[in-house]
RNA sequence: UGUCCGAUAGUAUAAGGGUAGUACGACAGUUUUUGGUACUGUUUGUCUUGGUUCGAAUCCAGGUCGGACAACCA
């Protein structure tokens, strides 16, 4: 009776380790560097590395990976912390790789001490020449061969402030003839007179991600360090500075990383669309950022979902965006509270109405338990609907307005087309109906069947709101794979404003964070520009239309 | 021309020598006061060539294709 879920590549590792007794407790960490906002790529390493702990046990680590002062700002750290908690995890320990420098240069000394690293005092250009190419090996220099002595002195005085930013680095000393780049004598420490977010002007040579990361995992006494797959070829080194220096033996395995359909995932190509003005901010309902998610209207159970769905493999990949979007749907089809809005308005006047109107119940939500309870709508003689429910000509299977058809409003009553007005230019600018009054809702005993329900608003009663549509950022799947500057892809029509769209009145008490769902139209919530009276609404993501006209 | 990683329906992901399964998508139908939801059905797959074996997606060898690697970035 046990529906075994299968085991990704990495709990098989973990639990193998956990049977074989190598480890007690599972440690793994999420170490971003805080120069950018996290992304849906890192949801899923996020969701991947707390699963794991919330699985088996353990615990994760929030590690800010901070090695490189000019490009870290504490905007960063903070952001990544509120979506990491967003998304619904809670780390142990809040750390920082600044928090190990002083560890971290004492490592370098002793590499030092062991012959094994030595100061360089090449220009950039001529380490890339000596370091050789993937085919060529490549060749050693006349530092390489210093004295223990000299290169601790040297050293000293790079720490001490004494070279200016490049004249010279410490490489560890490995091997230049490596069929592996990276083992070709890396750079482990480099001098940058920079303001650090956490330690100042203390430093002014800082470790390089190589000779910090492993480093770090192992301090932390990190049991399986999991990253992406493009750090493949560092694991060879990671392993060799743990090895060297005799220290915890954390170890690194690698997972594919997520690539989205119409989406571009890269720090550095975000930080693009974000200076250049192409989208509105990092947390523009648009990008593919945690934050800009969040925005959007996803909900933080859709996003761990979508990345329980999508899997941890090592291939290359690229998810089509249509998973996303049913996981938002799915979730928000049970949460989302209903009501109606009407985006195109087109008047529908009721010509054998009489009266005031009424007050009609409508149920928030058939999807919940119990139904989410129930709101007042107001109805009357003249409403507004959706200008694409009318056909003047109707199509074959069409079941909704048309000269002499006949609809129910939702909620209300059966209604039958009787005539229509056109402007001069042609277009229909009114549709007059005639309504059925014992066919209301709840006691309908007209005993009319009609195939089409639509949505409306009492035109006395309507709110106005204005509502932002989106579509995908980008015209073609793959952005990254196009020939020439990725920004030459972006869908021009990827953000609709509709400024005057009619809501009911209950929805005038739209709070932010909640879903709702507009009948028909798709689900939407309230934007953070929204102000007591100009109201706006995002669309979340459009309802699944079964309509192929 | 080197080293490393990978290859299962359109997209992902299982099956770990013994029936190729699941999800999303697409298509069709049932239900429905949302052309939504729910439910049912259909559809399409092991990169290739050999080998081992009673039996191979799985193990072995060669090939093909895709990706990564030559930042004082992470």
């Amino acid at each position: 009776m046990s529906e075994e879920k299968s085991l990704n590549f990495i709990e098989e590792i973990i639990e193998n380790d956990l049977k074989s007794g190598k480890y007690e407790t599972l440690v793994t960490r999420f170490p971003p560097e805080p120069n950018g906002y996290l992304h849906i790529g890192h949801a899923k390493a996020i969701c991947l590395n707390f699963g794991l702990t919330q699985k088996y046990g353990g615990y994760t680590n929030l590690r800010f990976d901070d090695t490189n002062p000019v490009t870290e700002k504490t905007e960063y750290v903070n952001s990544q912390q509120e979506d990491i908690q967003w998304l619904g995890f809670q780390w142990k320990n809040e750390l920082y790789a600044s928090d190990y420098f002083d560890t971290l240069h004492g490592y370098a000394v002793q590499l030092i001490e062991k012959g094994l690293a030595y100061v360089d005092e090449s220009t950039a250009e001529e380490i890339a020449t000596q370091k050789g190419t993937p085919t060529e090996p490549g060749t050693p220099n006349q530092y390489r061969d210093r004295s223990i002595e000299e290169n601790l002195e040297l050293f000293a005085k790079m720490k001490a402030g004494e070279f200016e930013d490049g004249a010279c680095i410490l490489r560890a000393k490995i091997d230049m003839a490596s069929t592996n780049m990276l083992m070709r004598d890396p750079i482990i420490y480099r001098i940058k007179h920079a303001h650090h977010h956490r330690t100042g002007d203390a430093w002014c040579i800082y470790p390089m991600y190589d000779f910090a990361h492993g480093q770090s995992d192992s301090i932390e006494n990190i049991t399986h360090s999991i990253c992406t797959l493009e750090y493949v070829s560092h694991r060879e080194l990671y392993d060799w500075f743990i090895t060297q220096l005799g220290i915890f033996p954390s170890k690194q395995y690698e997972f594919a990383r997520l690539n989205l359909t119409y989406t571009v995932m890269s720090k550095r190509k975000l930080l693009q669309l974000v200076n250049e003005g192409l989208v509105s901010g990092w947390d523009d309902p648009r990008m593919p950022t945690i934050s800009g998610l969040r925005r959007r209207g996803y909900t933080p159970e859709s996003i761990r979902e979508f990345c329980e769905r999508i899997g941890i493999a090592k291939r290359e990949n690229l998810i089509e965006l249509s998973l996303l979007e049913f996981c938002i749907r799915e979730d928000l089809n049970k949460k989302a509270t209903r009501a109606m809005a009407v985006l195109d308005p087109i008047k529908l006047v009721i010509t054998n109405y009489e009266g005031d109107g009424e007050i009609l119940i409508g149920e928030n939500n058939p999807e919940a338990e119990d139904k989410g309870g129930t709101r007042e709508i107001p109805f009357s003689k003249e409403l507004w609907i959706e200008r694409e429910d009318f056909m003047e000509e109707p199509a074959k299977k069409w079941f909704r307005l048309a000269p002499g058809a006949m609809v129910r409003l939702k909620f209300a009553y059966i209604v039958k087309c009787e005539n229509f007005v056109k402007d001069a230019d042609g277009n229909v600018t009114e549709i007059h109906c005639t309504y059925f009054p014992e066919s209301k809702s709840g006691s309908d005993t007209s005993g009319l069947t009609v195939k089409g329900t639509i949505h409306w608003v009492s035109t006395k009663h309507a709110k106005t709101a204005e509502v932002r549509l989106y579509d995908r950022l980008f015209s073609v799947v793959s952005p990254d794979a196009e020939e020439g500057d990725f920004k030459e892809y972006l869908n021009p029509n990827s953000k609709e404003v509709l400024s005057n769209v009619y809501i009911e009145p209950a929805l005038a008490e739209a709070t932010l964070g909640t879903g709702y769902q507009f009948i028909r139209k798709g689900y939407f919530c309230l934007d953070k520009d929204s102000t007591a009276d100009h109201l706006v609404f995002n669309r979340v993501v459009s309802l699944k239309d079964g309509w192929k006209g």
